[in-house]
RNA sequence: GCACCGGUGGCGAAGUGGCUAACGCGCUGGUCUGCAAAAUCAGUAUUCGCGGGUUCAAUUCCCGCCCGGUGCUCCA
């Protein structure tokens, strides 16, 4: 039992490996908390909790790391634009970024550190790294990598950096630099911005910097695996590698892993083409927290993915599938024992299931056996072939599923809930779907009171006033079953 | 321009040099039901963008082309 995953440093499958053999020791770079997260924020975090969750499932111990970026150039706008302190417009934010996290069942890393909590930690490797001869200090106080002091820069991106035009960006604040690719340590502080005073000078530190202190501060000079959305492999992790290994000679991180960037409607996510969207967003649009979560990490981390409503449609209605199933299993009435056929085909698509997910996290490789067993399940349930042994034996394998995609539990409604209540309370009712409305505006009470009124009509066989009731507990987003155990309802 | 990725049924999406090309959603029909729903069964790609090549054999390997997307700049 062991994960391999595709390994950008390497170009190939490598198998994932604690080198101290008891603990992984993995970094994850976060977001910047200057906003709401959005789903292409979260389809990377979803990736890497699937990575997290299949590593734990293996047997493996974690000790993850995850920053939060709370100071950089929007931050401090924003926030100076806001008329209040940077750590307090971070702490909404931070809040927020939580919450979400929590909404799409992402289990949080063992260590969460934030930026400008490390500033010691940032400003002691800029110094060795000065020491190192890697680093420089400009007039106006910043501090930058000198990147010819790194030959193997590129390594990850696979770039070479003799093909590369120099010169072609320059920030007017870059002018002093030595070579228009060194990028910035520490920058110098500007009139009315934040800023730390420290040892090598006063000022705030560049992005780079914190992910490589961070990480080594709780993980050690070489770690495990560093993950990240594609974007960042460069600059940001070539970076990191090289602001890190300059001064410790070591491999920085073993393997680094990938996520995707996502789509919507087939073009890339952003404010102008208007088909940008927060989580909220879509809570309020009415789709379930665990739709989006599987909709999400349907498509495994290495393949764009597509991302669109009718794919939530889509992942709302397998979603319902299993969780009926699972309801169903767990309410039939059935015999002691165990039948050869399901304890085999129980067995067949855990060890499937497994496979594929140790296959480089091909989640939708891994869905398909755990469906085929409901199907199998399903139709010996119909028959009356299980035995209450063979439920324990399904549900076990169900819950090795759900320990991973982490959607058939319904943990959907708090969620909405908060979504909800943010809405209101920030005055954004508009964003609420009509439907969502609909859905919330009728109680379980009142649904139990309708389902009975609907059952005295069906007694006396006035089927009118019975299909009336259901429909209009449809509109209300309550579906109805007339099982022989009696009537089943439940909410969209 | 340079680099990279993809093009599989109505949609999403696995996969493999040679078993009936997974799985999900949808749709059609049967069973069940007062009708539904759920569930199940059957059907829904004689075929994997197009044209060549290699091979006993290619959707899978190679070449060319077309189409879509992404990166090369802050970005998950």
């Amino acid at each position: 039992m062991s994960v391999r995953l595709f390994n950008t440093l390497s170009g190939q499958q490598d198998e994932v490996t604690a080198a101290d053999g008891d603990v992984l020791r993995m970094y994850a770079c976060g977001p910047t908390v200057y906003d709401f997260g959005h789903i292409g924020n979260f389809r990377t975090f979803l990736q890497v909790d699937i990575l997290r969750r299949t590593l734990k499932l293996t047997g493996m111990k974690l000790r993850h790391v995850m920053n939060i970026t709370d100071v950089d150039d929007k931050i401090i706008r924003n926030a100076t634009a806001a008329g209040i302190p940077i750590g307090e417009y971070t702490a909404k934010y931070t809040q927020a970024f939580l919450e979400d996290l929590a909404s799409l069942q992402i289990e949080e890393p063992e260590i969460l550190s934030r930026a400008t909590e490390h500033i010691p930690e940032m400003t002691a490797l800029v110094e060795k790294l000065a020491e190192a001869g890697a680093a420089y200090k400009t007039e106006d106080g910043s501090w930058y990598f000198r990147l010819a002091a790194f030959p193997e820069y590129g390594k990850l991106s696979k770039k070479d950096l003799e093909g590369m035009t120099d010169g072609a960006r320059v920030d007017v604040d870059e002018y002093e630099k030595d070579s228009a690719r060194d990028f910035a340590l520490w920058k110098a502080t500007k009139p009315g911005e934040t800023s730390w005073e420290t040892p090598i000078g006063p000022g705030r530190p560049g992005w780079h910097l914190e992910c490589s202190a961070m990480a080594m501060k709780y993980l050690g000079e070489s770690f495990d695996l560093h993950a990240g959305g594609e974007d960042l492999m460069f600059p940001h992790h070539e970076n990191e590698i090289a602001q890190s290994e300059s001064v410790t000679h070591k491999p920085f991180a073993r393997h680094w892993f990938h996520v995707r960037f996502l789509l919507v409607d087939g073009r890339k996510m952003s404010k102008s083409e208007g088909n940008f969207f927060t989580l909220r967003d879509l809570l309020l649009k009415g789709y379930r927290a665990s739709a989006i979560r599987l909709a999400l990490i349907s498509v495994p981390y290495r393949h764009q993915l597509n991302f669109t409503f009718d794919g939530l449609t889509e992942a709302t209605n397998a979603i319902d599938r299993l969780r009926t199933f699972v309801e169903r299993l767990k309410g039939a009435t059935l015999a002691a024992g165990t039948t050869d056929e399901l304890q085999a085909a129980a067995a067949k698509a855990e060890a499937e299931f497994v496979a594929a997910l140790e296959n480089d996290l091909n989640t939708a490789e891994a869905r398909a056996p755990i469906f085929d067993l409901v199907r199998t399940v399903n139709a010996a349930l119909d028959t009356g072939k299980v035995l209450a042994g063979d439920r324990e034996r399904a549900l076990e394998v169900l819950a090795k599923f759900d320990a991973v995609f982490a959607v058939v539990a319904d943990n959907d409604a708090a969620p909405t809930a908060a979504a909800l209540a943010w809405a209101e309370a920030s005055g954004r009712m508009e964003l609420v779907a009509p439907e969502l409305l609909a859905r919330q505006s009728i109680t379980d009470a009142e649904i139990e009171g309708l389902i009975a009124e609907r059952n005295n009509a069906r007694k006396q066989r006035n089927f009118k006033r019975s299909d009336e009731i259901r429909d209009e507990l449809a509109a209300k987003g309550v579906m109805i079953e007339d099982s022989r155990e009696g009537v089943k309802w439940k909410r969209k």
